[in-house]
DNA sequence: CACATACGGTACTTTTAAGTACCAAGTCAA
DNA sequence: TTGACTTGGTACTTAAAAGTACCGTATGTG
């Protein structure tokens, strides 16, 4: 007994841990949205209930708050990223398995979220910009490298420079459609379109686009 | 006589255009470094001198101000994407010219400004993001279209939509090295890297990384 | 049941920056 | 030279948001 209900009308208090579950969840909202300066500690209270004093005892304050939620996005919303290529099955395959990962994570709203964050607000908080990097795409390149390296040496592809190839091939996924969904000009392209770009990009970086005689 | 000499020590007046212009181009190094909200009009104010009625009489406040600056500056800084790919000679090393201007143009410091710029504030200003992406990224996406639609007829390349592969050809420009520098986690790429980028990408475009039997 | 503890909400203080007013001083024209 | 006009600088007003204090009240324990 005891605690609240969970279908009493008001005046339900929270714990301690649940008021910071909640608070965490709508200040990702809220930063994620508007970025640091322009985000209102009221922003946050009002959406999440609870009042001023909940932020200050338990996060110390507005930077504190947006640190503990970069801290806890990154370890959340990137994890797609560090997915690694199987590298026994056909190469072509794989490497289709592994992009289709990390294009349907380039473009779901936290991360593309983050990535707006980690651009406008990654002068004033650098380790924000460090963190996203090395959780996300630079973990991501690290991954597409290693398995480029190991299809080098069994001989299915060659390539110069594997490192720079991974880099570029993620590039390749972060067209124009996605500069553009990031601008919020258009929506996210759906499983079709998606679909499309991907096998785009996959012939494109296996073949080329020089035309072969038939 | 009269105006004011070049050398006098101090109360050298400016006219209302001097002021106007110097106002701009102060304003573009505060804005495009730390955003809209960050930036206030005292940190334009010490940096540009004059006071800030100028700023009230000329442009009407900080968001007017704000907004003949990216008026400004998708007119400028945004000119390299523009060119067009030329048609008639050798298509490689038509795609590296071009490439070579656009992976440049990518690099410079207030085209990356501008870049973070719209995506951080696109939200509070839709025209930003809009006029950015249509004159920069959008038109140097159109340009590479047309300039594959041609190769193609002339049976140089066969790609099934060439809008996308242009788009995704932009896209591996920028790859992560770029992102790295736009997050200011490295410095720009040397001209002798840069070469070594736009060779990569080149080669895996044209032929892919599919070993060839030789 | 009574008490200690901690959450909830409101009201307050302080700070910072936008916007405004005003005076002094330079510029130009008659 | 004088007087109208404009620019420069400072000081003021207002608004908004961060941070603080306090009190009422729910929770759950002895």
């Amino acid at each position: 007994m005891s605690k609240n209900q969970t279908g009493s009308k008001k005046k339900n208090r929270l714990s301690a841990e649940q008021r910071q579950e909640v608070l965490l969840k709508v200040a990702a909202e809220v930063f994620l949205e508007k970025g640091y300066e322009a985000t209102t500690l009221d922003d946050i209270i009002s959406r999440a209930g609870g009042s001023r004093r909940n932020i200050y005892t338990q996060f110390g304050g507005k930077e504190g708050l947006f640190k503990a939620l970069v801290k806890q996005i990154t370890d959340q919303a990137l994890t797609p990223m560090r997915q690694t290529p199987d590298l026994e099955s056909d190469f072509k395959q794989s490497l289709r398995d592994h992009a289709d990962t990390v294009l349907a994570a380039l473009f779901m709203p936290p991360v593309m979220d983050l990535y707006r964050l980690a651009l406008a607000d990654g002068i004033r908080f650098p380790d924000l910009a460090e963190v996203y990097y090395n959780a996300g795409p630079g973990r991501a390149s690290q991954n597409l490298t290693k398995f480029f390296k190991a299809a080098q040496e069994s001989g299915k592809i060659s390539c110069k420079d594997c490192e720079l190839a991974a880099s570029q091939f993620i590039g390749m996924m972060r067209d124009n459609i996605h500069l553009q969904v990031l601008l919020r000009l258009r929506p996210a392209p759906d499983q079709e379109e998606m679909s499309a770009m991907l096998e785009n990009a996959l012939d494109i970086f296996l073949y080329g686009i020089t035309k072969r005689k038939s």
